[in-house]
DNA sequence: CCACTTTTCGACCATACGGCCTAAATTTCG
DNA sequence: CGAAATTTAGGCCGTATGGTCGAAAAGTGG
């Protein structure tokens, strides 16, 4: 019995073990961005794969953890996405310009997930669940911007500012407007306003001349 | 019985009405930004007044009236306090500017406000619930600062771009900077974060000289 | 004081959910 | 093959929720 949760050590969770894990988060991505949340009932995500409610709850500790790990795969998939585009090219202007492009080119693709994302935020009980989630997986996606900022800055391309401000002001943007556009798909048109935010924040980060 | 709903025609709630209305649609806020959405059924809302649960149903037609009554409440509070600042000023770029700056005063003063909002979005089962909340709610708040920007471009201060694409970007921005905030409060400097949207904004679209 | 209406209460109900338990099925391995 | 483990199924239970119902209370007008 117990699988559960391996608490230290190495992967105590065996390839199948893994296998089933991913297979029911992937349900619940389906689940969640396709019914809301509220309606993704255990009993539901099971239907979903076609097993037993139980396998679920063998398989996690509880919804909880599932909720968990589920936040944790769409965030992993995005950033992995945004890292690689922004790696392609050099410069800290060249880098922004990646990395908002990257941010509107991966969601255009995957609606349903920031959906589903939305959602669980939405469903964190407790201040402190949020707070904990928001610097454990939130938190990398603006070192990253900020870093970039950084470096523009030492290498003169950029004009002074305090690199973590403007980072959560770029980064607030993107999902801002990502947050519009999720609620009504038709109210924003996502090229025209990643266009926008790239010429907006080159304007408002370069170095005056 | 049935105050229910007035379909149609003057106002068929009496003044009594009207109070106790507004009396629950408070501890509602109060409840759902103490303890979310999750946790503020309608008995613990109705404890809160010190009154029955009945008294909710009798006075609303269901919870969901309930909510879309916060909602709306919440929204009109915010959006009468940033229209009179931004009508102190005269100009575009002024106006941009108490815009901003206004959100960003609001937000300060009413972080419990907006949590409550976000768990209540969070909380919208079809997407079709969300779409029509956010017609009819959300957009005068991007056509209120959509025509900011319009006149300053007429007036010659904004330098050429499509208003509306502006506006959701720059609405996005505070909405996002908003989010982030009351997701964790100590990861944002609220009012370096403002400043800085206030300047990099007016970087973005002033008139090239 | 007396009908009559409006408002409130407390109890109750049907439902949906997460979690648990036992037994069966399936896999693993000696 | 056969025993031990892992994994799955399906039923069950406690709980919390939104909503309803009939009766009681509070208010209103004559």
């Amino acid at each position: 019995m117990q699988p559960k949760n391996a608490p230290s050590g190495r992967p105590k969770r065996s390839f199948i073990e893994e296998v089933r894990r991913r297979q029911i988060v992937q349900s619940a991505i389906t689940t969640i961005a396709a019914r809301g949340l509220a309606q993704a009932s255990l009993a539901r995500i099971a239907d979903e794969v076609g097993i037993s409610k139980s396998v679920i709850s063998y398989h996690f500790a509880g919804k909880d953890e599932l909720i968990t790990e589920v936040i944790s795969t769409l965030l992993a998939e995005s950033n992995r996405f945004i890292k690689a585009w922004v790696d392609r090219v050099e410069g800290g202007p060249d880098k922004l310009r990646a990395y908002i492009e990257a941010s509107f080119a991966f969601m255009a693709e995957h609606r349903a997930n920031f959906a589903a994302m939305i959602d669980i935020w939405g469903s964190f009980g407790t201040v402190e669940a949020k707070r904990a989630f928001n610097a454990t997986a939130y938190d990398p996606c603006r070192r990253h911007l900020a870093g970039i900022l950084r470096r523009g800055q030492e290498e003169g391309d950029f004009r002074e500012f305090t690199p973590a401000t403007v980072a959560a002001t770029i980064q607030g943007a993107i999902d801002g407007v990502m947050l519009q556009w999720v609620f009504d798909e038709e109210s924003v048109d996502l090229a025209e306003c990643a266009a926008e935010l790239v010429s907006m924040f080159d304007l408002a980060t370069r170095r005056l001349p």
